[in-house]
DNA sequence: CTGAAAGCGCTTACAG
DNA sequence: CTGAAAGCGCTTACAG
């Protein structure tokens, strides 16, 4: 590995000059800088980050904070992939690499386990992390406070965080869910039920606003048994249905706040005996693959996921580069029409 | 940040010996390492791993090699969000991060765009990084030789490498084409077909050569004419099921080397108006999350997917720390029998 | 068991 | 426009 002072051997000149040809190259001689460059790319110089990194306190990395190896096993974000490759590209336009950070604790180290926000927070210390993105795996709401004080900047993915240095991206989760019931009335559905994610996420409580708002506007009737939880994975969605159509009056359409627990609807309902969408119309939430291949194909509110990774990554630069707390990003749905719910 | 020198002044000590405590411990005296860690809690100590890399010419980071935006764009890696889970947990056990490698370049920087393999090998070297772990995506397998042969530890997933320091991990690919395609014959099936992965990929040769051993040893005609190409994409196993129909002796069963075309040739045997398994048996290979709820759930050669990560990291960490170039991981696959072929 | 010293490779005022 | 010097915070022989 050439490093910069071979390179100023060769040119004759300080390795302060170097440094300055890749930092600041206006302020050096056209000539010398060229010099410098041949030389630097005959020797394939690479600079050495750490070295960087150590001297301005700053890498050029952003930390993931993704909880994986504990509590649900099997959750998983319903789109982690679309919105790596929107957050990665979007990082990379502005010359930022994305850390996962290691998750489970290397017991050698000073601290505590990774595990804990104040982990990741000393590992954000230890490495110069320009700032964190926040994936929500489930219940880390309060945890998410601790990152949202540190002073760190960081944008957190569906849950409303607010700090020196803190902001989040969501989707408009109210008006999405909305739009979802105001199609089903526009059906003719009078009866419409939601199954709901769990109590206490903030996603699941906005889609539970936008159900009533659609109802009322709609001039429908509110009913409590119309209204039953689940926790966004599909057998929810299956007990959920079972119980709604276990109802003197079961529903003719239910809105479910996610793809998943629509399946698992769509599942109880067949079981049942019913038709979709003749006897049950259905409406999902997410738009993730297997809405489309399900049978019939779900129809669903759609996010926009690689857009969480760009406004994410667009957040996360602004509050680098100055700015003292962006403005909370609401990204809008689009209600995507197929033969769940008959038309 | 409290630093290494004011735990040395405020116990008394050298920083040489607060940089044993936490590297050497044993060679320090009982009672001064009990000193040096407690200050260190108490002041919060996080030690710079910019410096710690810069001195030591290692970081604690391993790269992650994933083009997202070129070719293909539509394209999905199968089961990328279990691979990195098994991945970042494997490496976390050993202390290491992952970090994905930023991919569109800054040109500003010294060297080529990161799109190509010598950027990211100059990433490497920036960094110090341990290894690379290398996601193929696509017709990536020659950049790869590049990789393998930079002397940089890595190992690939799915694309056979070698080098000084080079290995890869990949599926039983023939042994799992094998035993569905015996599963079908098993059933009574004697027209089976399948639905290959684009020629040149590995996995998708080594499922053909499955196929064919399996036809071979039960005693089954092969035929040119079942064998048809696809992409492994839903759509191009559509359009393969389209042209096996229209054969003078259509086949009655499907060996579709993915799960993406096995759905896509299910959608075409269904518009055909055949019934699955009644008129034509089905089978896929990945056992991703779709092959299970689609109507009939998919028969399916599943791949360990946490495995791969799992197997990627050991992998790389025991090139990291001395051996050559370790053996290839081949993974076992496992039958998942579901509805799609009969029983 | 411990300290003094050199070194890792860069950046950044400060002079000139 | 350029160089000398100090500094970033750690690790690692080398003495003792």
């Amino acid at each position: 590995m050439a490093t910069g002072r071979e390179i100023a051997e060769l040119c004759g000149v300080s390795v302060a000059t170097v440094s300055r040809v890749f930092n600041q190259p206006e302020t050096v001689n056209d000539e010398t800088r060229e010099r410098v460059l041949r030389v630097a790319r005959e020797l394939d110089y690479q600079p050495n980050e750490s070295a960087r990194a150590l001297s301005t306190k700053q890498s050029t990395m952003i930390g993931l904070v993704w909880d994986t190896d504990h509590r649900r096993p099997g959750w998983r974000h319903p789109y982690l992939q679309d919105l790596l490759i929107g957050l990665k590209s979007a990082l990379s336009a502005h010359g930022y690499h994305l850390l996962m950070l290691a998750t489970s604790g290397d017991s050698r180290e000073v601290g505590a386990s990774l595990a804990d926000p104040v982990g990741y927070v000393n590992m954000t210390r230890r490495h110069h992390l320009g700032g964190l993105v926040l994936i929500d795996s489930g219940s880390d709401a309060e945890a998410f406070e601790t990152f949202a004080q540190s002073g760190v900047p960081c944008v957190a993915l569906d849950v409303a965080i607010a700090g020196p240095k803190a902001t989040y991206v969501t989707s408009d989760n109210a008006a999405g869910a909305a739009s979802a019931v105001r199609h089903l009335a526009r059906l003719g559905h009078s009866r419409i039920a939601t199954i709901t994610g769990p109590p206490g996420n903030q996603p699941a409580e906005a889609r539970i606003s936008g159900y009533h708002k659609a109802m009322r506007e709609s001039g429908l009737r509110l009913r409590d048994d119309y209204v039953v939880a689940g926790d966004f994975y599909r057998a929810s969605g299956t007990a959920a249905m079972q119980r709604l159509l276990a109802l003197d009056e079961p529903p003719t359409a239910v809105f479910a706040a996610s793809d998943e627990m629509a399946v698992g609807a769509l599942l109880a309902a067949r079981a049942a005996g019913l038709r979709i969408p003749e006897d049950l119309a259905l409406v999902g939430f997410d738009d993730i693959e297997i809405a489309s291949v399900v049978d019939p194909a779900l129809t669903t509110v759609a996010q926009d996921k690689p857009g969480f990774g760009v406004a994410a990554a667009k957040a996360i630069m602004a509050m680098i580069t100055g700015a003292d707390r962006e403005e909370p990003v609401i990204l809008p749905t689009q209600l995507v029409v197929r033969d769940s719910c008959g038309s």
